[in-house]
DNA sequence: CTTGTATATGCCTTGTGCGGCATATTAGGG
DNA sequence: CCCTAATATGCCGCACAAGGCATATACAAG
């Protein structure tokens, strides 16, 4: 589970660094928030720590995780060759995303019909 | 395995659509550059097409595969919230990017030509 | 030192993705 | 028709990630 690819398949991960994306969190406020349990969060900290997704500070007996932009940069990075060539798609995307609609686990997307 | 994200997950499959990101490829030809075997390139490049990464044409015995762009856009959607973060860290990614030097999904680093 | 809170870690089970290999399918040519 | 090229599919075994649960560690406070 080296790539950073493999690391945000997870969606549970996924949420995760959308938490972080707004503040740094302690283990216990991501716990609730996304309503996962104490060592499912603590091994996904983990996993995301090794791979330089997050950093932790101690706060007392918290830990206190913040984002690293690197890992997340080198998946733009890699995406960046494909965006030149979907410029011509522009509006079949939106279609898409509708249709599916239950993109981020943690965001409720407002539906309009 | 629904997600995009999964789907790229996979460090073949990434290189099977870095290569269609210049031009359209059949079978034979991925399997080729990529040094795969062909069942490998056809249940990869079956996985991309119900993903809606892909799509193929019929040419005589061939199969002509060519990009879709909606899940990678939806991927880039998903990291654009992160972007605005790591406007702050630029220089770190570089060193980053350095430091792996794993870059292309390719397998052999030799590079015939 | 004991207790309580916050977090980390270890073990076990389960699910599933991936590759290898053999074989089926489809299409064209002689 | 039969043969060959190109691609797809089925089955199997293996590796491994993810969650549940119990427990260990860290730190603070009384």
């Amino acid at each position: 589970m080296e790539s950073a690819f493999e690391i945000i398949a997870e969606p549970n991960r996924r949420a995760i660094l959308s938490l972080l994306a707004s503040s740094e969190q302690s283990v216990g406020e991501i716990e609730r928030q996304l309503r996962m349990t104490q060592p499912t969060v603590s091994k996904h900290l983990r996993v995301l720590r090794e791979a330089g997704f997050v950093e932790s500070t101690v706060d007392a007996q918290r830990r206190l995780y913040r984002l690293k932009p690197e890992p997340l940069q080198e998946v733009d990075v890699w995406l960046a060759p494909f965006r030149r060539f979907w410029s011509a798609h522009v509006d079949a995307l939106e279609r898409h995303l509708d249709r599916m609609d239950q993109s981020t686990p943690a965001k409720r997307k407002t539906r309009r019909r």
